[in-house]
Parts: C-alpha cells; sequence; structure tokens
DNA sequence: TGTACATCAGTGAACGCGCGTTCACTGATGTAC
DNA sequence: TGTACATCAGTGAACGCGCGTTCACTGATGTAC
C-alpha cells in the first residue's frame, strides 16, 4: 500500500523536498556559514518552528545540503563520464575533470561547502557524507583498476617508495591497486581541486582571471599522471 | 623627534599591538566566519566600543588578519628558501613547497582565511592585501626567471598552445617568461595549494590521514614541472 | 614653571537586529469500532 | 456510514543570547602662552 499516500504522508514529502530547496536557495544566497534555520522558514513562509518537525537542528540543515551537494555533483560527473566509451580512459578522464570544474562553477556556494574551510562547529556525520561524498574519486579509482597495462609513464623523480605507498593502497582501499598508480590518481585529484579552488576562491588575482588555458593544462597533466604520454601507448 | 614617543602615542601603538594578538587568538579559536568585534574586545578586557578607535569595524579586522597572515606566511617561507644556496633551483623550490605546508599546518585558520573558502559579504581591498599576499608566488617567479636553461622538461601533451601561454604570462606580470615555464609554475603553484588544502580541510577521508607520503609526491611532481628529470641536466 | 584649554582614549548604556530552540495551543487528518 | 478519540503539522509568543555600532560622558595627556 505504498502506491497510494494519505494526505498527511504527501503532505509530508512535499515539505521535505520544499526545505531542501529552500535551503540551497539560502545557501546559493548567503554561503554556509549564514545558513540560518529561520532564513530558510522565511523563504518557505513559514514558522521556524514549524521546520523542527522535519529537522533536529541547524545542523541537519547542513548535514542535508552536504549531501544532496554531495550527490548531485556526483550525478552530474557520473552522466558526463558515462557517456564517453568505456575503451577511452583518457577521455573518460578528461570527462570527469571538466564536469567536475562545470559543476563547481555553476555552484560555488555548493563546492565551497564540500571542498572549502570546513564550517566551524560542525562535523559533518562521515556515515551519512561518505556514501555520496566518494562517487567522484570512486570514478577515478574505477578507471585505475580497468587499466590493466602496467605503470606506461616515466616515474617522477624522487616518488615515494614502493612500501609505502603499498601502505597507502591498503589504507586507501584498493590494496589491489598498484602504488605508483595510486599515488598518480591522489596527485591527479589533488591538483585537480587545487586548480578548482584557486580558479573559484579568487586566489591568483585579477592577472589571470582568465584560466581556461591554465584548467586544460591541469587536465592534460592528470592525463599525463594516470597514463603517460600519448607516445607511449604505440610502444 | 620620532624617536621619543609621548605617552599617547607609545600607548596607542601597544594596544594596537595587542589588538592583533588578540584578534589572531580569536581567529585561531573560531576561525574567520565567527570573528566578532566584540569577542576581540572581551579577550582584551576592553569595551567593544573602544576598538572602534582603532578600526573601522568588522571588515577593517578582516582585512588587518589577512595583512597579517600573508605577512608571516611570506616572512616563513622566504626565510626557509633563503637559507639554500642560490644555485640550487630544485632545493629551493622543495624549500619553498615544504615550509609553506609547515606554516599551513601549524596555522589552519590562517591557512583557511587565505587559501579556503572566502567570507561571505567580505571582500578584501586588493590594495592593502596584494603586497604582502603575492611574496610566496613571487619567490616562485624568481626562481623561473633565474633558471636560464630552455624549457628542459618533456612537454605535457596538449599543453595550450604557444599563444595562449604568451597571452597568459603577459597577464601575469611576467611578460619575458616563456610560456611553457609559466605554465609549469602555475600548475605546481595550485597542485601544491590543493594538496595542502585537501589535507587540512580533512577531504581524503580517514584512510589517507597520513598525507607525508603523498605530498613529497606533490613535491616531486612540482619539481618534475619545473625542472624536468634530473637525468635532463646532465644532458 | 604654572595655568587654561584642546585633544584624545576608554567607558558604559543603549539601539535594533537576527539567531536557535522551546512550548502550549489549535485545527486538520487518521483510526477503531 | 457515523461517531469518539488519537495523532500529527503548523502557529505564535517567548526565552536568552551575541552581534555591530552609536553616543554622551569622564578623566588623562598634550599644547599654548
Amino acid at each position: 500500500m505504498t502506491s497510494t499516500m494519505g494526505t498527511r504522508e504527501r503532505r509530508r514529502s512535499e515539505v521535505t523536498a520544499a526545505l531542501l530547496a529552500a535551503a540551497k536557495r539560502e545557501l546559493a544566497r548567503t554561503g554556509a556559514a549564514g545558513l540560518s534555520v529561520r532564513a530558510v522558514a522565511r523563504d518557505m513562509d513559514m514558522a521556524p518552528s514549524a521546520l523542527f518537525r522535519y529537522i533536529s537542528g541547524r545542523d541537519e540543515l547542513l548535514t542535508l545540503l552536504i549531501v544532496d551537494a554531495y550527490s548531485r555533483l556526483g550525478e552530474h560527473v557520473e552522466a558526463v563520464e558515462r557517456a564517453v566509451p568505456r575503451s577511452d580512459l583518457r577521455g573518460r578522464w578528461r570527462a570527469i575533470a571538466t564536469s567536475f570544474r562545470g559543476w563547481a562553477v555553476a555552484n560555488p556556494h555548493e563546492y565551497a561547502l564540500l571542498y572549502g574551510s570546513p564550517v566551524p562547529e560542525y562535523k559533518a556525520p562521515a556515515e551519512r557524507t561518505n556514501p555520496s561524498g566518494t562517487r567522484v574519486t570512486n570514478l577515478l579509482a574505477a578507471l585505475g583498476m580497468e587499466d590493466a597495462t602496467p605503470p606506461p609513464r616515466p616515474s617522477i623523480p624522487h616518488m615515494p617508495d614502493a612500501a609505502e605507498l603499498r601502505a597507502l593502497a591498503v589504507a586507501a582501499d584498493v590494496p589491489t591497486m598498484d602504488g605508483d598508480r595510486l599515488a598518480a590518481g591522489l596527485l591527479a585529484w589533488t591538483a585537480l581541486v587545487g586548480a578548482v579552488s584557486s580558479e573559484l576562491f579568487e586566489q591568483l588575482g585579477e592577472p589571470v582571471a582568465r584560466l581556461d588555458t591554465l584548467f586544460d593544462a591541469t587536465v592534460a597533466l592528470g592525463e599525463w599522471l594516470l597514463f603517460g604520454s600519448p607516445r607511449d601507448e604505440s610502444a
């Protein structure tokens, strides 16, 4: 009988959806640090106290927003990546990187919530944020696992030694991935985050405002880290 | 007669210093978003209204903190870099990168203020933050200018074409630097920021908590971007 | 050196504001018979 | 189908709080003669 919903049940899910929508509008307006229960209530034309029937407090509002943002980001990146032929590993990386940036630029406050400074006095509950929070990096991990060829790229000098990398692979939950490839993936990922954060948080100053070029270079760098020079493929 | 200061003048500079010190304590305690004039006054055992003799309002408090943080970061990185022999360009890069991270880890809230999400409703006045805000990147730029050898490293595939890079060099205020080197410097820089932000903002999840290894790899990557493989030097 | 006046630092009360959260309430929806 | 009671959603007033900023004030420091 879950197909027919009573008035109450239907209304409850409607209000829950409206609450999330209003919270997202508020987030886009003021950013995470300024988010307030009362402002969300105002946006919904409801009494502030009413929201406590749906959330336990301000912290849960933040958690809701984080989970939603991770989910929408994951959805977006997955969809773009899915459109690339499975065998085109390099293209899949490029799709991940560019769609990640695209979403961030379109949703700057959400991006800041996920990848910017932590909100003071708030600690996200890992058991709720983890499932959606790892979707993008999971795509990267899958890429690394599918690439069956032995590490093809010239080793970066002074790369941490194999033992440490093996320990890292185990710790990162991909114990069968070889260490070099894992390190390459993590490097590509942090470089990507750094490029997007630098762009969005406006740290590079006006001169470098048009960053498409720099971003292209970041994508190329990641591709090289993951798969080596294209020339190497024929070899 | 600037050598002798009257009671007023001396007291004024004492209080100004105490104000900055108190603001820094508050920043370390609550983070930038929660910073308040009243809390700083409380820390100084003064009436909140008294502070308005020294600052124009909350925004100036933030500006003061930003300038101070950039200055101390710059001081720290410059000091460490200065201790490396001028001819050891690779060592100078490594000194910049590791001391940058070291300062960030020791001063997480300051780092977040400079390189994390922007504070909502606050726009830093560029004319005040620029001089100190560019000290670290200036060190990098100097490094690039001193390295007289032609771009020694294997070109990263799909690197943006020369014309775009030339435009970027002009825009970035180092018109005489060749484009490849500039792109390499910017990549190394954003990768560094990404590695440090990922670590400090705890985005990589518990498993990868011990990140020394990953950071070493980031430094190695930057070195390779800037100077190529060590083998190339003999060639 | 002494006096009269001007400048300035710091106080304390007050302003209006928005915040998170609690609580007794009313009216509508659901359930048992 | 109709009635009696239970459950639940939403209201509105209230709580105590911290915030930024203004303002009239007092008492100390500096200046002119």
